[in-house]
DNA sequence: AAACATACCTACTGGTTGGTATGTTCAAGA
DNA sequence: TCTTGAACATACCAACCAGTAGGTATGTTT
């Protein structure tokens, strides 16, 4: 049995990173089924003996990136130290991933609105656990122990994340520094902000 | 003349309104060119009679709201104050704008990557002319007075944009305060940051 | 009112895509 | 080695959609 699931499993895993690339880099609706056969160099054929159609696909794929995502930025949650040091972590652990994992961040955003109903919660709790709740919870102690202003954590955490994202994409096209000084770039604005002190 | 130019400029006008609404609600691809001509109202052929293809809907459509908004926020820059009291009008012109047009802010962003080349280059231009620019235009007059601490005034536009539009997420689904509210939240957090001082 | 131009409609085509029906290979157990 | 079911491949279909061809209606000009 083994043997069988591992050429399966293969399979499978050949798929969703085809599919990662593609839906990485083009809408939903502008990716076709036969690009990521053809990519993961399988038939349409092999595709659907393994995902019952295309928004299967699109959730298999998005939902294991996510996973894996959970599992990294859960280090910067358990790690010792003030906010900022553990906002720093969670920030470097970003711009540490290669490129292609990186894109896929904003997916959900941007391909928030071709999903409704349950899939579409699927989704958003998904992404949600894997940075938003992460960044909520660093934040959420930065406010308990006074390093962060009263206010509403999740909120703050969609801020910072969206802060970040910014600098993430200038980072992709090379128009700053390295990450280090972009993490720094980051924190600064998030906790002191723009303005002269 | 003038008769003829006004039946087919309203027409357009309608048509280009019917675009918005689709295209600010759903990707390019999952729009179709007939959804839009149900919508207002007209038959395909005279869709087709008046641009030239599906690309050409869309730019028109994204250009005149561009050009609109462009317009709307050089108040802003042309406003006397505080470079706060300026971001602050900017802010509020754009919370004042009915939901449809808020929610165009996004679409360059979202459908970025959809086009190439030239049309690529003009829709960023025009997004960049009409929000970006004149932010950006606000954020340096607050470094050359000492109100901003010196930086890259062009990446701070962007960040500044990005929290507003988080903000403006959750101001469309009522999870928050109003508008008043919602401008100062983004104002504090940008020129204070989210930190205890 | 003839000649013309613009605006618009109906009906269709060619191409693409998600999905399927059916046939073939492979791997493991009896 | 023979069987059996899972893992594929091939060939295809039905639906959809961007775009077009060709005709009709509504002005406009002279």
């Amino acid at each position: 049995m083994a043997t069988t699931q591992t050429r399966a499993e293969a399979t499978i895993n050949d798929i969703l990173n085809a599919a990662e690339i593609h839906f990485g880099q083009r809408n939903y609706a502008d990716v076709s089924m036969s690009d990521i056969a053809y990519l993961a160099d399988v038939t349409k054929g092999a595709l659907y003996h393994h995902f019952k159609n295309k928004e299967a696909l699109y959730v298999a794929m998005l939902t294991r990136d996510l996973e894996e995502k959970r599992i990294i930025f859960q280090q910067a949650v358990d790690a010792p130290g003030t906010c900022r040091d553990r906002l720093e972590l969670s920030t470097k652990l970003l711009f540490q991933m290669p490129e292609a994992k990186r894109r896929l961040i904003r997916l959900v955003r941007r391909d928030i609105n071709i999903f409704k109903g349950k899939t579409r919660a699927l989704l958003v709790k998904a992404y949600q656990d894997a940075l938003p709740q992460s960044v909520q919870a660093i934040i959420q102690a930065g406010i308990d122990t006074g390093e962060i202003a009263p206010g509403d954590a999740r909120l703050l955490a969609w801020e910072y994340i969206a802060l970040v994202e910014v600098v993430l994409t200038d980072y992709a096209q090379d128009t700053l520094g390295g990450p280090e000084q972009c993490v720094q770039f980051v924190l600064n604005l998030f906790l002191n902000g723009a303005g002269t002190q």
